[in-house]
DNA sequence: ATAATATATTCAAATTTACGAATATGAAAA
DNA sequence: TTTTCATATTCGTAAATTTGAATATATTAT
């Protein structure tokens, strides 16, 4: 493998970076956690509009980020590494934020108002069993 | 403390990580590495003209990620935190980028080819002692 | 003082990015 | 097959960022 320059290393890091450092990002990311979420449920966890959230769960998946999954009409986002998230949990100790004020946003719950397959799944009738 | 939203937190995050984002900052934290470097060190380090070099640094010391320090006419700047190299290296693994490739690339060592303080330092002469 | 050297700042043009509006696609339901 | 629902994409413009050029400042040497 020949070797790098500074400058080339430095802009081949800079891609994950890059892509991560918009806070709209880290609010999908963070909303992500370390499960998997519809296009909804971020609309409901972030109260955007769903063409905004598109374009950048766009650029997400444009820099290896995201990875998504379709299931009937519904898209589901999940992160390709776990890793990305403590990218997020350095930056916000760096920034002065206490971690249990982070960790307490990364989604691992259902959201009681939203509607999407997670949170509020379809029961399946008794009268079926 | 007050709870803030997920919005305010992701904003505060983004801080460190937008002022890092940019290729040419993270050479310049390659460069500076863990120890100190004078403005003409990184001019011989990474090649580029003294005023956009200067124009970064600003960028990184508004962030609150560089420190400065004049010595006469120079003037050293380090990081304020050491960590911010390790956001750098994880960003680096997350894209594929095998450890070394970065870590040799850290300034830890004197350019041979340069005449700044650090590393072309002012003999004591002889004569003197 | 004046000159020389190291670094900082300002400004404007060029480039990039963000964002809203409109619209397209793909899957399921009617 | 038409409608509906979830999501994606395109496009134009507004806004932010980048970068080169010019210039200013601070410190030391003469």
């Amino acid at each position: 493998m020949k070797k790098q320059s500074i400058t080339q290393i430095s802009e081949q890091i800079s891609v994950p970076l890059a892509a991560i450092s918009a806070p709209q990002r880290i609010a999908i990311l963070l909303a992500i956690g370390t499960g998997e979420a519809c296009v909804c449920h971020l609309e409901t966890a972030l109260g955007w509009r769903q063409a905004y959230i598109s374009q950048h769960l766009m650029a997400l998946r444009k820099a290896d980020i995201l990875q998504d999954r379709r299931e009937g009409r519904y898209v589901f986002y999940k992160l390709r590494n776990a890793s990305f998230l403590d990218l997020i949990t350095a930056s916000a100790a760096l920034s002065g934020l206490a971690a249990e004020s982070v960790s307490t946003l990364v989604n691992t719950r259902a959201y009681p108002s939203c509607e999407c397959p997670q949170c509020a799944p379809v029961l399946i009738p008794a009268n079926s069993l």
